[in-house]
DNA sequence: AATTTATAGTTATTTGACAAATCCTATTAT
DNA sequence: ATAATAGGATTTGTCAAATAACTATAAATT
């Protein structure tokens, strides 16, 4: 049953697609396809506005994200050219179908990849402070599990404890990004299911992962985490591909 | 020696950096750092134009783009509020120094991470096609080794050829975008180094990760990516962390 | 032929206006 | 007193027009 607090939670207001938004996505997949070879310029402000029919305005709010992106680079007085690739400076991940459950295992599988490096990793470079914010982390969420609260918070604050133990800051600013997609199909399988907190060998698993890093050992580490990443996925009853 | 006709494939303009990405740069970093609370309303469009000694369509601009990344969520009628960590839509990585090696080491270490799970999962998942174009950029390679010809593009193509066999499109698009990045590193190293052509040790790595994947065998196919990786660093002179 | 100079085209920026949606408050009704 | 309502103020979305700054191309000059 779903959190009848919800309404709380979110007071996010639902986007209406404007009028950059259809131009902006219009024209980046359209650079996508290629249409537009790389080094090549683009129809002028003043000729996309007349051709979408909208306000030079529009046009410009819309290239503007395009440039931000490195799909496009401008200068004054010459038009806009469309940028190698490899210029890219993003990546998005914003089609995002929580529905299509082939692509929910494929991104939990990137997760495990990710997950399992950052295990092993840790158990190489954590330090004496990593080791302390785990073991706090678990102590809340053991707490959470006894008194039958929500864990979920102190569960997503010991896995990014593991990623940032592991010492990589691109592999922790990417989990940073990554998670809160992940999280989200998490959170929202977690309110289509019955039960409240987190299944009793939940914890177990979570210490197994402790008690690899604190030791030291990368193997043991990742083994644990995929041992506990498998079976997390078997509990959502995620379809997930063999992934060692 | 740098390639003297290099000037001839960029026409890369350089961007001077217009008020709209001044504003965007400043705001962004003030919403990391967290200046405004999530579900906050940032100040009205008017308010930051007066605060800011620009015109409201410089302020829209900027907007926009935080708006796409996911980092604002507007609505007419009502200030653009702050969203919630974890709704941002991509991941960036524009801020990179080639000049700090311990960087460069980390981002080789991430690219390891990708590359090695992505190898043991083509081992398992490769179709006849992923193969066969597999071996043709390895002859690709091998010719150009031989005849002393530059072999960036077709070592770049084996690389993904591998990633795009893993079967996994989060894998694919995220590499696709990652390497643009390392390429641009490896490439800028080249330049500077004297030997034209790939070393002949290359080649071998290649056809032991190829005969891996061929074979079907995960872990063979990880351990060469891995040795491979490894060398390949070595042979730049790049501080690599243990990371197996 | 090479260089300089006009000229037209393009992006960057400003200003002003209006529409549409929301927010806030005073007023009214219950 | 409390709730509902209406209306004005505020805010974002969009359009239009103008100027400045800069680029590229063609014409004129040397």
């Amino acid at each position: 049953m779903p959190n009848i607090m919800n309404f709380l939670k979110k007071p996010r207001l639902k986007r209406v697609p404007n009028l950059s938004d259809q131009v902006a996505k219009f024209l980046s997949s359209e650079l996508e396809k290629g249409s537009i070879q790389p080094g090549e310029p683009l129809p002028s402000e003043a000729e996309l506005s007349k051709r979408f029919k909208v306000s030079r305005t529009v046009i410009r709010e819309a290239l503007s994200r395009l440039k931000y992106d490195g799909l496009l680079e401008s200068k004054q007085g010459s038009k806009s050219i469309v940028a190698e690739p490899g210029t890219k400076r993003v990546f998005r991940l914003d089609r995002l179908e929580v529905t299509d459950l082939a692509e929910i295992g494929y991104l939990y599988e990137f997760r495990t990849i990710l997950e399992s490096a950052a295990a092993a990793l840790a158990a190489k470079r954590r330090s004496p402070e990593d080791l302390d914010k785990l073991g706090l982390h678990l102590e809340t969420l053991d707490r959470a599990a006894r008194d039958g609260l929500d864990g979920t918070a102190a569960n997503i604050d010991f896995h990014m404890g593991i990623v940032e133990a592991s010492g990589n800051p691109f592999l922790k600013d990417f989990m940073r990004f990554f998670s809160g997609k992940i999280w989200d199909l998490v959170q929202a399988d977690r309110d289509h299911s019955t039960h409240q907190g987190l299944p009793p060998e939940v914890q177990q698993e979570h210490v197994a992962i402790f008690e690899a890093i604190s030791e030291g050992d990368p193997d043991k580490a990742r083994e644990a985490i995929l041992n506990h990443l498998k079976n997390a996925a078997k509990r959502r009853g995620l379809t997930i591909f063999n992934s060692k």
